[in-house]
DNA sequence: AATGAATGAGTGTTCATTCAT
DNA sequence: GATGAATGAACACTCATTCAT
């Protein structure tokens, strides 16, 4: 008997992520999937009972993910501008270190695929980041707009910063980030 | 290639913008086009020689309409603030009016369906808002930023504000408009 | 555009009869069906949305033709005896020269495929026998036993004679037929 | 192939018999035995080389049951009739009470699954039926038909009687067993 | 002996596309 | 030009069976 191996686990997430950031979700095949895992294309539904359930699966671990690391190294005493700048740095972060759960992600999100349960987890980041923005508001220090557009705006703001430096047009170093930040943080301001 | 039937081509195109948007372009089929422009799916092959083809063209042509409608009623005579803030709605008001193109050009564009001379046709507008931004950093009403993260900031500032209002979050109006526009202005402005 | 073919459509029905014959419900497979008849496999989709519907459809079209078989030649107007005994004869010849139909017939009934609008129809045969051993009952030539007994009497007269025939166990003729015919009628019989 | 476990064998028989009976043969998968005998499909190769051998086995084990069942307390010193009645309880007793044993004979027998192997066994009871009706023919108490259309219309009594009854179109008692015999009775006899 | 993991050879079905009319 | 019929090339998924432990 061997052992239900984790490492396979690990292969069919990886080799869907890299399928689907370099073919699109919509080329996205289980038989290719197992022979970039090298596994036989049954043996997937070892491991997932379809490939909608498998696109589910890795979908809402890589929202959680995505979750853990945006709130590292986030510490509640600290001033508002210090912890959404922290955060913010964080979504950079994210998105150039994991492209390939991110665009993962967005494609899924975006296919008409995405489950009910999926959709649910969906909303945890928006939830915490909701009440960082509202605090400041409170205190006066942000504008009084409605949330959700404060939210978009800074999510907005590290998407396209994000891409501008993946797709090459601008370098990243401390100088972007400082001035990307404060367009940022100059839009949120009162 | 050049159709007989106008009328036809017209009920293949909505039919296409209309599927897409209620299914999503993976699950977009051309005999459902063509049950839905009310042909048989064979005529699809009268008018488009395959199924990249058709989609490829409705991209061109939807790209071209929507640039044509944000530069409408844009006087290079008149201030830049103003210049851009009519720009700035007719691109909002192209959103919500036009949701289906919309819907489409951004499924297809990140669909890796894309081709290569739909590719370039893609930086129309790009160029053209780009040399309006570039003349407001000249006479230092803009922050001296670079260009590509100006011009995304404005962008992602039209698409989140049309979004919430198409989701019912928040409710369109001139309030509202103002107040998204100073969020996206105060961002740009040095 | 070729007219759909009526001679397609029947020679999917005749390769499907052969193949369950030769080979058993079991093993019919949709591609066999198609290349017995000449076809692509997707072919038969034209004709039949699933495997179901054909098998389906198949039942019932043998069902009502056996019906018509079987009455055929029933006059009203003569005695009880000689009407049963030309349904007796219709009944054997049915199975000696479809047997194809009765196989198929028979697998289909006992396979947990039968659909419900199928189930129904099974019972136009059993309405028109009852009536008239009902009829024998009431003049009191026949057994006042249960009708649902007299029936499947009948029915297994006809069943183990047509199989006995085919098996080459014995040699169809009129004293065979006279024999087994009168075996049936004495079970029958007051 | 000697199994260490006579309790999981049985298991396996009864899972089998259930689900024949339940979903028909056609839907019996390898898994769903195990699953239903509470074990590993793995391991139902420890005990059966492979589907074809068990189900050959039991079909073997069913009709060598099935006999035994049958010439209980025949007594060779009665006379005939009585023998036959005896025998043909017998065989309605053991429609009634072994219904999946049965069903699961019959699907098999008529599913092209059958070897060679139990094609033989299958004709014990014939063998032994036949010499008592033949001795009934010699003493010139059954007509002189051909012996396999009397052992046939036995059967077929004993089968029709036992569905109608499992149906519950009609209901087991001594004076419908009584009309059903002598149905039976008066077709065989001179 | 027992089994969880793995798989190859199918299976039914879909769908963009072609073709004869 | 328009279309119903036909199809080949996939594709997701199944299942009996094998194998390492």
């Amino acid at each position: 008997m061997r052992p239900k191996d984790d490492l396979k686990q690990t292969a069919i997430e990886q080799a869907t992520y890299q399928l689907v950031q370099e073919q699109g979700l919509l080329r996205l095949k289980m038989a290719d999937i197992a022979r970039a895992a090298g596994l036989a294309a049954s043996t997937l539904y070892v491991y997932y009972p379809s490939k909608q359930d498998l696109l589910d699966s890795l979908y809402q671990q890589a929202k959680s993910r995505s979750f853990q690391r945006l709130i590292a190294q986030d510490d509640p005493g600290k001033p508002l501008k210090a912890r959404i700048r922290t955060i913010w740095h964080n979504m950079v972060d994210n998105r150039l270190q994991y492209p390939q759960e991110l665009v993962f992600m967005e494609q899924y999100h975006s296919s008409a695929f995405l489950s009910a349960s999926s959709r649910e987890l969906s909303s945890n980041m928006q939830h915490f980041f909701a009440e960082l923005l509202l605090a400041g508001q409170q205190s006066e220090q942000l504008k009084p707009l409605p949330l959700p557009l404060l939210m978009a705006s800074v999510q907005s703001s590290v998407r396209d910063l994000s891409r501008l430096i993946q797709d090459g047009v601008l370098s990243d170093g401390p100088d972007l980030r400082q001035a990307a930040f404060s367009l940022c943080w100059d839009a949120l301001c009162a």
